[in-house]
DNA sequence: TCTCTGCAAAGAGGA
């Protein structure tokens, strides 16, 4: 049993006399039920009371196994030999962060806000993980070394090392492995399982461990210890695995093994010691304890986004090797630390924007993590109608690969989830927390369903997989942007300095004057640019002119977008416009298939490999990947990223953090960034001097929104759409452009269907012949679907069709999913049918749109315009709005558009 | 019960 709630009130410490001799308590108040339900006291006995010491009021606590009594009529409980307590159980601790947690606080908080670097400890540490991997899969050892080796090409073409020699050092390591696991100690009956996933929900932790023996955790070092014990800290690391293991078999193991294979390479002359490279240590109750406060400490900080100053720990800051990083860091954003401060604070602007997107950042951490316990939330059988798994497959071939990895295969039911090709998710047996669970690549989706993983699992159910990635990489973006920017460059973006122009003469664009202005001001920018391209007016052509007109110049450009559709897409621009010459950066599943020719391998001759990145006049990656290791060595002269209104600030940062100067690209009319954390509401929010929300305080603004709205003269509208009759552009331009939008030329303006050879107009229901209509299904909206309304939607498409209308031209929206998969069940394969969101970006001649709701729009999806701005600009010449007039008038813009569409 | 794209990850060194 496991007593859960919100903490109301923390007492003082109190010493009392037991029949044990003194005892210190701490007695707590909670309310069960997320703070819903009554009041109740718990009492922290002991080496508890340090975590009570953390908690505060708003904090969640659960305590495992409770003594449970009754004190004037009111139930009480207290710890217990057998307790737990978690802090923050919501809150998913990495293990590795236990670790360097335990090593320093601080620590812990550096790497969070650095990022890995590609060190070569680093690099060469993960191939000989791999190594270990395939050893304990049976494979050849030399054959393991080298495919590892050469997989790990570009990071160590990075890092100036050669192959041979890394093969040598690898092979040194890879010895003691493989000396250990033929001492007899692994023997027929051993179990093995390597890289396993755990997930905790009862103790809030997660982490990756490398091996798990007869239920035992082993983890790798590829360092030297020649002392008989392990290290604290990887012991520390080790028993969180034993902490996660308990929970799954009820009894956690009572040991821990540390493989140091550097050991192997130590001289025995040379020092003495205890050289064997496995060390086991036995994992107590005490431990178990020890590292659950230290897992409590950390999630207590970040409850409220403290900021650790190294005091925490006993740590001696002289013999640390992050010291001057530490100093530094806390000489630049004016943090108190044990290290030292060394230079001067950056501007207050700069350290309260950095306190604002940082908690911003971390606001969508515990967003992702609530996806976590999604995982848990449910049985597998209440799941069948939740779009994050897809559950009952039906496991029909497991097929082993070359280099150990495994295909599996399994029957689909035909169910509708998030999950799609190309996706991590992870598979397991049906149950994912307790039961078998492998990290897995979705390959095809379907009838039938086929995915690779490193372990045979039986393919039951596939889940999303949440990852913490994209926080990661925003928190890099972020550190880099304020700690590793110039002051002058920073300027603009702090507000402090208009951008700078130098004049251009040339002319780029001969027929289309503001695509023309657009790629002058990104040519002359001495700082940003920011080019406001609403739909179809060539944003991706113009953006493709600026690319070349830069490189012309002998300008290094980065090309970067939100999505690899968009990255891929400008590259298909630059390659119609006769340009080639460029690098895209990314894994091979995100690439399109056109675009893998110019695809960085990351394996092969690590010279080779880094040569073809660094000579690269033009690479172009997502700006996800700008924040990998290994883009952020890369320097340019010039970013042009595109999507700039979907991407968050920090997001933005990733990519011009890695350039002089920066061209944005994009419309802030159409859907911003997409945020999973519920946001503070906009009252809430630190504010600017114009009432906006003050950068950074909102991950839902984007960069490019807040600079073209403080800087309009470094910016140029693309006025000239060349996709929408007149009629159907005519309510957008007005609404959301202040009238400025038009169409190209007469033609675009005057566009029909009637034109189209294939269409006899004639054929087409009256309703139906203008280029814009409104149909009332007199429909009624069941949850998020409204089935007359997906019939009468179905009967439109049909009419089109049977006026000659090829259904590839024919697209239907709607803001729910739920509808989409409705009206999906009722059109032909061949039309395109998806939520507003997924069909941003890309156009139709035909556009019909379901509105669903009726009565009245009380769903949240309606409360941004932007949706409906997209939603309305996707069709060239027909454009039908299906929808309940009266809910459609109950709000003054969608009333508008109804009397427009009328 | 609102919309959803990106990413793999991996860690040595000492008084």
């Amino acid at each position: 049993m496991t007593i859960r709630g919100v903490v109301v009130d923390v007492s003082e410490p109190k010493t009392v006399s037991t029949q044990y001799g003194e005892s210190e308590l701490v007695e707590v108040d909670l309310r069960p039920d997320r703070g819903r339900g009554e009041p109740t006291t718990v009492t922290l006995w002991d080496k508890w009371t340090e975590t009570a010491t953390y908690l505060e009021p708003g904090m969640e606590l659960a305590v495992t196994n409770p003594e449970e009594r009754e004190y004037r009529g009111e139930q009480q409980f207290s710890t217990t030999g057998d307790s737990m307590v978690v802090v923050e159980p919501d809150f998913l601790v990495d293990v590795t962060d236990v670790r360097s947690w335990v090593q320093c606080p601080r620590m812990y908080y550096l790497n969070k806000i650095g990022g890995t670097p590609n060190a070569y400890p680093v690099v060469k540490g993960t191939i000989v993980h791999e190594v270990f991997g395939d050893l304990l899969r049976g494979r050849d050892l030399d054959e393991s070394i080298d495919e590892r080796v050469e997989e790990a090409g570009l990071e160590l073409g990075m890092l100036g090392r050669s192959a041979d020699e890394v093969r040598e050092e690898v092979r040194q390591n890879a010895s003691a492995i493989e000396g250990w696991l033929q001492q007899g100690t692994l023997t027929e009956g051993d179990e093995w399982r390597s890289e396993m996933t755990l997930v905790s929900e009862t103790y809030g932790l997660k982490g990756r461990a490398d091996a798990v023996r007869r239920g035992m955790p082993v983890e790798l070092k590829t360092g030297k210890n020649t002392k008989r014990e392990p290290r604290f800290h990887d012991k520390v690391q080790a028993t969180c695995y034993a902490l996660i293991l308990g929970e799954r078999r009820g009894e956690p193991p009572d040991t821990g093994t540390l493989l140091y294979t550097k050991n192997a390479a130590v001289e025995r002359n040379e020092e003495s010691g205890d050289l064997s490279p496995a060390k086991e240590f036995s994992i107590g109750s005490g431990f178990l304890k020890f590292v659950l406060r230290t897992r409590n400490a950390l999630a207590a900080m970040e409850h409220d986004a403290d900021v650790p100053t190294g005091y925490e720990a006993d740590a001696k800051c002289e013999y640390c090797f992050e010291q001057d990083t530490c100093m530094a860091v806390s000489g630049r954003l004016g943090q108190e630390s044990k290290a030292g401060v060394v230079g001067s604070p950056v501007p207050e602007e700069e350290r309260d924007y950095f306190d604002r997107v940082y908690e911003s950042i971390e606001r969508e951490r515990r967003a992702v993590h609530r996806e976590y316990a999604k995982l848990w939330e449910q049985s597998p059988a209440e799941r069948a109608d939740d779009d994050r798994a897809l559950v009952n497959l039906e496991p029909t071939e497991r097929t082993e690969l070359d280099g150990g990895r495994w295909e599996l295969r399994a029957r689909g039911t035909g169910a509708v989830s998030k999950i799609r090709e190309g996706d991590l998710v992870l598979a397991s047996d049906g149950d994912p927390i307790a039961g078998e669970a492998e990290l897995a690549r979705v390959e095809r989706l379907g009838p039938e369903v086929v995915v690779t993983a490193d372990e045979p699992v039986e393919l039951h159910r596939l889940d999303v997989y949440p990852s913490e990635l994209s926080t990661d990489r925003m928190l890099t973006a972020l550190h880099d942007a304020v700690l590793t920017q110039s002051p002058e460059e920073k300027d603009v973006l702090f507000g402090r300095r208009e951008p700078d122009f130098s004049a251009v003469e040339e002319t780029f664009v001969p027929n289309n004057d503001a695509q023309d202005e657009a790629v002058s001001l990104a040519v002359g920018c001495e700082d940003c640019a920011l080019i406001h391209g609403p739909p179809g007016t060539g944003k991706t052509y113009t953006l493709a002119h600026i690319v070349q007109a830069l490189v012309k110049d002998g300008e290094r450009v980065l090309l970067s977008a939100f999505t690899n559709r968009a990255v891929d897409n400008a590259l298909e621009a630059l390659v119609d416009q006769g340009f080639d010459d460029f690098v895209r950066v990314g894994t091979e599943s995100g690439v399109r298939d056109d675009m893998q020719e110019y695809r960085l391998e990351r394996a092969g001759d690590p010279d080779e490999r880094v040569a073809e990145l660094r000579d690269a006049q033009v690479v172009a990656a997502t700006t996800a990947t700008c924040g990998s290791r290994i883009m952020r060595e890369q320097a340019f002269d010039a970013a042009v990223v595109d999507e700039a209104g979907q991407l968050t600030e920090p997001g933005t940062l990733a990519a011009t953090n890695l350039a002089e100067r920066f061209v944005l690209v994009g419309d802030h009319q159409q859907l911003p960034p997409v945020v999973q954390a519920d946001e503070p509401e906009p009252s809430d929010l630190p504010t600017d001097e114009d009432g906006n929300p003050a950068p950074g305080a909102t991950l839902s603004r984007s960069l490019f929104q807040r600079l073209i709205e403080r800087y309009p003269d470094a910016s140029v509208m693309l006025d000239r759409q060349y996709r929408m009759a007149q009629r159907i552009q005519a309510f957008a331009s007005r609404e959301f452009y202040g009238g400025q939008l038009r169409p190209a030329t007469g033609e675009v303006a005057g566009q029909h269907l009637r034109q189209l050879d294939v269409v006899d107009v004639d054929a087409l229901p009256e309703r139906l012949s203008d280029q814009v209509a409104f149909v009332d299904p007199d429909g009624r909206a069941e949850g998020n679907t409204n089935p007359i309304e997906a019939e009468t939607i179905a009967e439109t498409v049909a009419a089109y069709r049977e006026a000659g209308v090829p259904a590839e031209e024919i697209g239907v929206i709607a803001p729910f999913r739920a509808q989409v998969a409705e009206i999906g069940k009722h059109v032909p394969d061949a039309v395109a049918v998806d939520t507003v969101d997924r069909f941003q970006g890309s156009s139709k001649e035909v556009i019909v749109i379901s509105f669903v709701a009726t009565g009245s729009l009380d769903s949240p999806i309606f409360e941004d315009y932007r949706r409906i701005n997209v939603a309305l600009t996707r069709a060239k010449k027909a454009l039908v709005l299906v929808g309940d007039a009266d809910a459609l008038g109950t709000d003054d813009t969608y009333g508008r558009m109804v009397e427009w569409a009328r």
